[in-house]
RNA sequence: GCCCAUGUAGCACAGUGGUAGUGCACCCCCUUGGUAAGGGGGAGGUCACGAGUUCAAAUCUCGUCAUGGGCUCCA
């Protein structure tokens, strides 16, 4: 075998070194400059993270990472998982180690601990104990386990059997080991790892352990239950700072929390977890969403249907729920003899509408809209807040059409849902579900339905992504998900093409050619259900809605008593405009009640004082913009009704 | 459903074996105040529910329910 004992090596910007055959990446940094190596905490090749000590091959594209390199954050994350694990098997002899992967914004690791529960109190020390290894500044060193089994029955005798589960699979997957070093280069804990990590602990700075959780051996509750660690880490401490900082401010827009200062919402141990109860307050808001909702969809051409809350059994045997879903939906109750169901789901109701009778394809489309209301059994440990409920009230669609029009049916779908999301100040990416392994149907009409929405997006000139395999056995999809105010993502709508439905119930049109054809369907949810949209909306706007929304647009505080008559009428000729008022004509001070009305987050507040007696005006205050002066109550009224048009949020 | 934690007045909390406390909100009185808390007084809780231990339980034990954080799934 011939040896070159160089090789080339290409950089970032294109330039090229020569360096001895076996030299790593450690090395290349030095070369660089001894600055670089100092800051170096691994590389990346051909694009691929890897460890700084990666020994270098000819050819090879490499970049020197620092921690200013964005995916740099991986290793170091990664790596404070290990000392993590390494701490609590420290304070937890007993414990054995699953696994321990990098997520968004942290990492977790999940051990199995006989006779311990870990609580929160258990953190701080295991924090202690990474504090300790962290500043031992142990090495991170890669070692390719060369005798499997050798290695298998070491794991074994030490009773981590998760880790020789997981050897065991990847046997013939060249698995590596790390080793955590003491400076004299004495193991003290290694772990299966596919890598890659900082070369030394001394790089971790800045962590925190935040929730202990339990999970199950590979997701699976037949399994092991094991106890989880999530945490997080950041190259310096005010990185972390401003990260739980955020996490705070997240926490301050909670819909629950605002609920109780905002008497939104409330739910009651009396009538059961899951079922929501709306209160004035929050139900104006919805009324608004769903009277322009209704006007949305109107001049669009949906029409509105109203369908039953139960049905016969019969129905979801048709259907398939029962044999699909019937795990969300509710034991039956008897009718005379006769089972029914609470409904999981408003599409056989809308089949059962349009085979009321023979449909032409002069009729096609025909759109569908419901607000329907359904209830599914969730489990009780996923049950939260809003978002997670047992009954709740889909904004749900149905398009019957031709194959011909399906895909301008679902541009139009788009469109709508662009409408609608950009109102509420959404940003939102889609994405393209496509067929499944599991699935039924041909692969003509699959290739029919998902080219559809594929071609709809891309003659709008959407930015999507393809989520391969990830649409339901009957239908391809398009998912948005959608960025509140804060960056933080929501489920948004989805447009989903139905190849089971119409086959099932025989859902069909007369053609041109007088034969009978299935129907194409769509089923669609923009807002999803009310429930989970309004929750949603509660954090993205931290409570603080929008004129149009808002429950309460206007107070009306009279400075005293001698100016009460004049803010009555005020207040009434603002109700008569169909303002939503309140009037505050308690003896408070005027600094109390404009206090009141700012936490709750009341858009404007006039005061009526002499002044404004005099000239019929108002002293206009916003709640953001502060005291706006005084004006004619004629013009206050336009200026709030431009708001409302528009459903700015000022 | 499973693991862990929590449950005290409308809300936010203190109280760890000896018959329940603070702040805000609420009610009353004084104050009539020009843009984020004027002053005083009052009322309000079988300490989630049920059982047990104890002379004595908000406090210890067990069970139930609910809530929260996750696991799994989804609108």
């Amino acid at each position: 075998m011939s040896v070159n004992t160089q090789v080339k090596i290409k950089l970032p910007d294109g330039s090229e070194r020569t360096l001895d055959q076996g030299k790593t990446g450690a090395d290349l940094a030095k070369e660089i400059s001894e600055g670089l190596f100092r800051k170096a905490v691994g590389l990346s090749i051909n694009g691929e993270l890897s460890d700084l000590y990666t020994p270098l091959t000819d050819g090879m594209e490499v970049k020197i990472l620092t921690a200013d390199d964005p995916q740099s954050i991986e290793l170091l994350r990664h790596s404070t998982a290990h000392v993590m694990a390494q701490a609590v098997q420290k304070l937890f002899p007993q414990a054995k180690i699953a696994i321990g992967p990098t997520i968004e914004n942290g990492f977790y690791y999940d051990f199995e601990i006989k006779d311990h529960s870990l609580s929160t109190e258990d953190l701080a020390n295991i924090e202690a104990e990474m504090k300790k290894i962290a500043e031992a500044k142990q090495r991170l060193v890669r070692y390719n386990i060369q005798d499997v089994d050798k290695q298998l029955n070491e794991f074994e005798s030490q009773g981590e059997k998760f880790k020789a589960e997981l050897l065991r699979e990847h046997r013939d997957h060249n698995p590596t080991l790390y080793l955590m070093q003491d400076k004299d280069g004495n193991t003290i804990w290694n772990d299966l790892c596919r890598g890659p990590h900082l070369p030394s602990t001394g790089l971790i700075k800045a962590f925190k352990l935040l929730k202990v959780s339990g999970s199950y051996w590979r997701g699976d509750e037949h399994k092991e239950q094991l106890q989880r660690i999530y945490a997080t880490a950041f190259w310096t401490k005010k990185d972390l700072e401003d990260y739980l900082h955020k996490l705070e401010e997240a926490e301050k827009r909670d819909h629950r929390k605002l609920a109780k200062q905002l008497d939104l919402f409330s739910t009651h141990e009396e009538v059961g977890p899951g079922l929501i109860f709306w209160h004035p307050n929050l139900a104006t808001v919805r009324d608004c969403i769903e009277n322009y909702w209704r006007s949305e969809h109107r001049r669009r051409g949906y029409q509105f249907v109203y369908t039953p809350h139960i049905a016969s059994e019969h129905l979801y045997e048709i259907s398939g729920h029962l044999e699909n879903y019937k795990e969300n939906m509710y034991s039956p109750m008897d009718i005379d003899g006769q089972a029914y169901r609470a409904k999981p789901m408003n599409c056989p109701g809308h089949i059962m509408i349009y085979k009321s009778k023979l449909r032409s394809y002069r009729d096609l489309p025909i759109r569908m809209a419901e607000l329907g209301t359904v209830y599914r059994y969730e489990r009780s440990g996923v049950l939260h807040g809003m978002l997670r409920v047992r009954g709740f009230t889909q904004d749900d669609s149905h398009i019957f059409c031709t194959p011909e029009q399906l895909e301008g049916e679902i541009s139009g779908i788009l469109d709508l849902i662009d409408a609608l999301m950009t109102t509420f100040g959404y940003k939102y990416k889609a994405y393209l579900a496509t067929k499944p392994a599991q699935a039924m149907g041909t692969d003509e009409e699959w290739e029919m339905a998902t080219g559809a929405l594929e071609r709809a997006m891309q003659k709008r000139g959407m930015d999507y992504e393809v989520d391969e395999g990830g649409g339901a056995f009957y239908a391809p999809k398009i998912d948005v998900k959608l960025f509140d105010a804060i960056g933080r993502e929501w489920q948004g709508p989805t447009v989903q093409v139905d190849l089971n439905l119409p086959e099932r119930f025989d859902v069909n049109y007369v053609g041109e050619d007088g034969n009978k054809h299935h129907t194409v369907m769509v089923h669609r949810a923009v807002l999803g259900s009310m429930e989970r949209f309004c929750g949603g909306l509660i954090e993205h706007y931290a409570g603080a809605f929008p004129l149009w929304l808002a429950p309460t647009q206007v107070a009306v505080i009279p400075i005293s008593d001698r100016h009460q008559e004049h803010a009555r009428k005020t207040a009434k000729a603002l109700t008569d405009l169909d303002m939503r008022v309140h009037l505050d004509e308690r003896s408070e001070t005027i600094n109390y009640r404009i206090r009141e009305a700012q936490m709750q987050q009341t858009p404007y507040m006039v005061v009526i004082g002499d002044k404004e007696v005099e000239g019929d005006a108002v002293a206009v205050r916003h709640r953001r913009q502060g005291d706006l002066g005084s004006m004619k109550l004629v013009d206050f009224v336009e200026k709030m009704k431009a708001e409302v048009e528009k459903k700015e949020y000022v």
